[in-house]
DNA sequence: CTGGAAACTTGACACTTGTCAAGCGACAAT
DNA sequence: ATTGTCGCTTGACAAGTGTCAAGTTTCCAG
């Protein structure tokens, strides 16, 4: 009896601990999204705590509150920024019928990504670059990294499968083909220049038939 | 006769004046070199101007006195990196005499790179990453990126002509493919992963018959 | 209702940063 | 010999940084 009792107060309060660490979990996800809109504005070299307190509605205290470190909130906001941003091109593969209509739906997803999510990618380019410097993004970054590799792959798999043929090239080989022209065409789009985007567009679409 | 020599005045005021200019000049690149140290080990939102002259001979205040803001530094060693590094495989594309000879005189120089030059590398991509906030950096940045794609498509021409082919890519594709994958090397390089390099090599000889 | 833990604010700390004015010796011109 | 410019050093300044301890509010279990 006496066991059973400690047994359920034991249980109770283990589910009184994991909904702590929910609620604990969704406030550093409600921080880190909103210093992900001062560091995508700033880079990581120029964002302080206080910046990120400041643009946001939350005191410079609190950030300190929920993340033990200024690395520990960066590397929990890249973390986050993943999840967003892996299954971008999801849909697009998965209702497209034909080539073409693949084709379109990802050039048109691409040209939006780089239009109106410019400052997050260049976060992102930002942060894998920090990564070569400092050890504690390592870990997240090349996840991140491999994650995107995939999601190349993903796509790059069902071009092929819907003309029935093979991929002439490997998933790393892919992923820094397009990874690399999206990074050349993002620079060229915040240095205001306009034809980057369509250059961009025309490019994938002369390189993708070579794929397989 | 007083013409004469006002004109020779002058002509000895400007040979003054250049030679001047050419001393400070100098004196710049030396000190870009001594601060290229410094950011190639720490990178750039990690490195002040102090902490550049304490690794080196300087004092902080020299800097000022030849540079007229931090930003006009980091720019003069950007500018002054790119020369050393354009010109980095010319000599291979010119000796080759085989197609053979070419790729693996290519894939040294670039295990090579990876190996010894990595700190200068990653302090590329850093800057890179960095103009896409700072727009003083752009102009400098985008021009090294279009010599970059140059010399990748000089190596490209030749390796197509020892074959007696013609390329079947963009010089913007193929400059974003080797860029990517290089990119995704040092990173995991600088990770302590022994096997980034030799996978990566063999991922561009692998990728090099396909590009024509 | 109440005590105490959790969530958050505030202000202060020690330190670093870019910047720059004042001063130093060397050296060339007068 | 003196003056003044050049190259450089030094030290100080204000503004900002990450960090954290102390205090305040909120909230809920007993």
């Amino acid at each position: 009896m006496a066991r059973q009792m400690a047994g359920a107060a034991q249980r109770v309060a283990e589910a009184a601990e994991a909904l702590r660490d929910e609620k604990f979990n969704a406030r550093r996800i409600e921080l880190a999204e909103a210093a992900l809109e001062t560091l995508g504005e700033l880079g990581f070299a120029r964002t302080s705590l206080r910046e990120i307190a400041q643009n946001s509605a939350f005191t410079h205290g609190v950030f300190h509150y929920y993340f033990s470190d200024k690395l520990d909130l960066i590397c929990c906001c890249v973390r986050h920024y993943k999840a967003k941003c892996v299954t971008r091109y999801d849909e697009v593969v998965a209702s497209a019928r034909t080539r073409d209509e693949l084709t379109e739906g990802f050039l048109a997803k691409l040209a939006m990504t780089l239009r109106e999510d410019a400052r997050m990618h260049r976060l992102w380019y930002d942060l894998r670059s920090q990564a070569m410097f400092e050890p504690a993004f390592r870990k997240d970054v090349l996840e991140i990294d491999k994650s995107l590799e995939a999601m190349v792959w993903r796509i790059a798999t069902r071009y092929a499968e819907l003309a029935r043929k093979r991929l002439a090239t490997s998933p790393a080989a892919l992923y820094a083909l397009f990874d690399g022209l999206f990074q050349g065409a993002l620079l060229r789009h915040l240095a205001n220049d306009e034809t980057a985007i369509p250059e961009f567009l025309d490019e994938v679409r002369r390189v993708l038939p070579t794929i397989c």
